[in-house]
DNA sequence: AATGAATGAGTTTTCATTCAT
DNA sequence: TATGAATGAAAACTCATTCAT
């Protein structure tokens, strides 16, 4: 039963790669069930034996990886490093997982983190923000950031800028080599936190 | 015939308007053709004078959208007025100008991603990002902007900003008054330009 | 407008009879919609123009013909007549409509009567039976009839004839001609007044 | 080996059991093989190793009700009794052996009805038919029973009395207890007999 | 110009049945 | 025996598009 219980599990896992691929390739609402069951190489019917509907798909792909993500960022909250360093380390987990799993980034940015299918999800969406928000906050009232600017608009900048880096990667409007990707980094960084004026930047 | 072409004109400004609420509140796929000609208040048999197909009614909002946008921008590096001023004009006309119909530029976004019948137009797409890094590249020549910082991908995370305002209004997640889209503004070019760094930001 | 209030009605209508006769023939589970609209003679598509659904289809039917039909009932118990003359015509009335329009009544009997499709129903049966009941019991009042049965159970016991009857010619296990119609009206009025028993059936 | 054979009557049984249940909530139909294996508490992957398909399933409960409805009433006719006695007996066995599975009997009906897996067996169905009019024959013939009455057209009478009042628990239009049946089938033979008019029922 | 009836290709979903284990 | 994963035919329903009026 253990057995089962694990390959089924497998199996789920199997036919959520192949939608992931099919949804990254055409889009959800373009891609057939059909098509997500050739990826994979089943029957359609089969589908419906792991998920009640093509919906259902699409949000076990955003439940999956959006908790791992949310995860990472709260190990990151807590690892008491100077905010700068948290920043850092938050950019680099987002943009970094362009390069490990592109499909998915590309699912994810087009499907959920816009309005199209789910606008249920908004709320975790927000999550993202306020991990960033809180950072940010702290590293306020600790002296280490500038006290006058709104730490909810600083920090949706922020995300912004990751956003539109894995959407410009995604439509494949600039380079995305690993190289392109720690520059993406180093950038936001420095303009987010240094600024981008003349003598603003104190070196990081 | 003026008269009439005037007329003409007119109505289908009126359909593109009602298409863009409409595709704005349902996403371009699941909004049905019947849904902008009730909207419109007129039969979805009269679309079908004025537009070919629902694609097109996508493509005449996204032309009609961009060339518009592309024109003030236009005006806007033309004005010789300094960097940062430039970068402060350009998010005031896209967090302004967007702030009615967000979710059509996504759908737009999304559509030209997907390779559809807007697959041609992501050059254009990209003309955005291009005429803030030229605004970016100019004052880094002039001298008013560090040196030291990629344009481009200074650009991107410029424009995220912008970009990721609109979505949380669009899902609500901040206010949207008038106060609300000036602060945006502001914070932006604080942030951007004078990094959120203690010691960074000297007011520009 | 009336114009085409008044076309669309015909085709309601035309659309609902081939509906009788597909369920008629093939019932209404066996039956596609494909089948319905291919009777009528126009696509399926059609179909869902002027009915919700399959289902509602067969409400639609259901309903045209009970409203008809609980409208005669009621002219039969305001006419004044006897009981015993009462009970007669809504036999005649409920067992001639097999040969006015026995696709009808196959429908109504085979998914209606029954279980089958729309439990919901039950109480518009229930309604026949009342008014049955109620010439019964008025008949009882008067004098004209025996006051030791139950009025609800004798009106069960005599629509049950008269359904009974249906059915036996809907599923062909009995002749229905003109005359075969009337010898089982007459018989039903007979064994139901006058009693099968000898001695009991004084001449009505 | 018959051990075996034993086991597996009985499991047999087991399923067709459940299939009753099922079938007389659901209509034969609407209801799922799975529906059928989770009321028999057994996969549904079983139910084919001792039925060859939910059809059979349906001709497996006609022929194990029928079979023994049959053995019953030929009791009945064969007891020597008088007629009316014999009349009561058969409702008895009806009204009290249905009323477990009342709907089953009206699914059987219907599928016959409509010429599906079951079509052959109308003549299966006519069989309860004939054995009351075989009794109200003989009863005719003794002189027990009014002989001007067609025996055929009684007997179908008697019958759908009793349908009648299975349909009706069915629908809970009426009380069901035991009580009820006890007066369903006084009242039928009441009726029946001795008819509703005054001075019609002498005592029985 | 304007309407909405009519079409039919295309899609999701269901479920009886098979079969490897 | 017993399970449930796997199959695929079949069916309801949607909706962009056409066209007679």
């Amino acid at each position: 039963m253990t057995d089962r219980s694990v390959a089924q599990e497998a199996k789920r896992r199997q036919l959520l790669d192949a939608a992931v691929r099919v949804f990254a390739r055409k889009g959800f609402h373009t891609a057939r069930v059909g098509d997500v069951a050739e990826e994979a190489g089943v029957s359609h019917g089969l589908l419906y034996h792991y998920f009640e509907s093509k919906d259902e798909l699409l949000q076990a792909i955003f439940v999956a990886t959006w908790t791992e993500l949310l995860e990472s960022l709260a190990a990151v909250e807590d690892s008491g490093e100077p905010a700068r360093e948290q920043l850092r380390q938050v950019a680099a987990i987002l943009l970094r997982s362009w390069r490990r799993q592109p499909d998915v980034v590309r699912v994810i940015v087009q499907e959920i983190g816009r309005g199209g299918e789910l606008g249920s999800r908004s709320a975790d969406l927000r999550a993202v923000v306020d991990s960033i928000e809180r950072i940010i906050r702290r590293g306020q009232e600790s002296g280490e950031l500038r006290a006058g600017l709104d730490a909810r608009l600083a920090a949706t900048i922020f995300y912004g800028g990751i956003d539109e880096f894995l959407t410009s990667w995604v439509f494949g409007l600039v380079p995305d080599g690993d190289d392109a990707v720690a520059a993406a980094e180093r950038t936001l960084l420095d303009v987010v936190c240094g600024g981008l004026a003349v003598g603003a930047g104190a070196p990081a």
